[in-house]
DNA sequence: GTGGTCTAGACCACT
DNA sequence: GTGGTCTAGACCACC
């Protein structure tokens, strides 16, 4: 992998959601592209020092979210996934993610004209759909 | 309260966790103010016909993160919270919440045009503070 | 749970696997409404002669289906989920079922009347949406 | 072959199972007919860029059903394959089949109308039995 | 060697 | 007492 999974043990995330957290984020940076493999599951397992079951959940996760796909036998890779989700629902659940974000921002004392330049500034480094 | 929590029962997010939030929301959408007054544990436990622990649960959160300040006798008041953190750390705070908040869009495949228009409208929403 | 579940211990189907597919067709069948709640995972072990991670996992799984709801501490219960896939999506997705479905038919070398007679007859005992 | 197999690397379903499904299906549609040749094991490995153990275990799998035959030194050939059970084991395997299928319409949320018509359409593009 | 399933048993968060 | 997470270790299906 490109870069290294940083997990923190004293956190009310559980492991597997923040393996599964970064994951996803690294595919929507472009860190890793479809057709990329992922470390077996022993691999991570090893390298986290957690068990692999552990990672195996993660994995399934991401499966089920369309990002990965786990060939038996031949390992894991990032998926070209395709959200399938009607336009209303993709709506709804962004700008329930868009309201905990600014919940948060205006809870640290944040102004309005910092967040957005945040926001953009953190959104050019992600990779968009061309569409 | 001049608006009403609205409770998902069939959610994996924890009741007491959806009260924090929505508490948090109102307050920075300028919904409630600094000095309102809440109702008590009994009362809203009974308006949401929740266990009185799980409410006194949302409010031990809530004052620990000095949204809401109990008075002793008097009832509980929504707090006028200045955030003691350094700039730094709010940003890096905020900056992780954005990330999230991106990840999610792109895997959605929402343009990225179209995520800031959501932003900006979503943020003309909420009370920002002056300074 | 007013219907039993069956496991075929000797099938390549895995357990949790079963316990799926019994558990949405019940639902699909009207057997089981929103709101109903199932056995804990503890008493549908013991019911079962299982381990509670394999009826955890199969109540996961029907989590993420949107087909029912855990609540911490409270229990299981049926949601009354919506599907939110594009139409085209849901379409391709019957459609694929329907060629696995008529594909056995004409392997076991039965008649296309016969075939779609039993077909009528078994949607017959099933509940559907009124829209 | 008069077609070609697709096979999607990004699925659950193993490669080999693929393969077995898509001759199957083939079959079933009157695409291949009785007597027709396959592909030779390798052949058909380097076609679809596979091992060929896993191209092998399909043709296993499709002989042991009784849908192709394999004659020493000849080749691979599609069987007239009759089906042996009893007319009650077949019904009650189909049954099976349609419930599953119901099942997933029901969730998916079409309309009783809609599915049945998806059924009859889909039926018209196989090969029935005279009998 | 790869991922998938299952068991056993521990501890925690939530109601 | 409920479900959720994690560990440990076994066996199987697939390539």
């Amino acid at each position: 992998m490109p870069w290294k999974i940083q997990l923190v043990t004293n956190s009310p995330a559980p492991i597997f959601g923040q393996i599964v957290q970064q994951v996803r984020q690294a595919v929507a940076q472009g860190l890793l592209h479809a057709g990329d493999r992922l470390p077996t599951v022993r691999e991570l397992a090893d390298e986290l020092v957690v068990n692999p079951n552990t990672i195996a959940k993660a994995y399934t996760e991401l499966e089920r979210a369309g990002v990965i796909a786990a060939r038996r036998g031949a390992g894991t890779f990032i998926a070209d996934g395709q959200c399938a989700l009607t336009a209303e629902e993709r709506e709804r659940i962004l700008t329930r993610k868009i309201e905990e974000c600014l919940t948060e921002a205006v809870h640290l004392g944040l102004t309005q004209k910092h967040v957005l330049r945040l926001f953009t500034e953190t959104a050019g480094r992600f990779r968009w759909p061309m569409k």
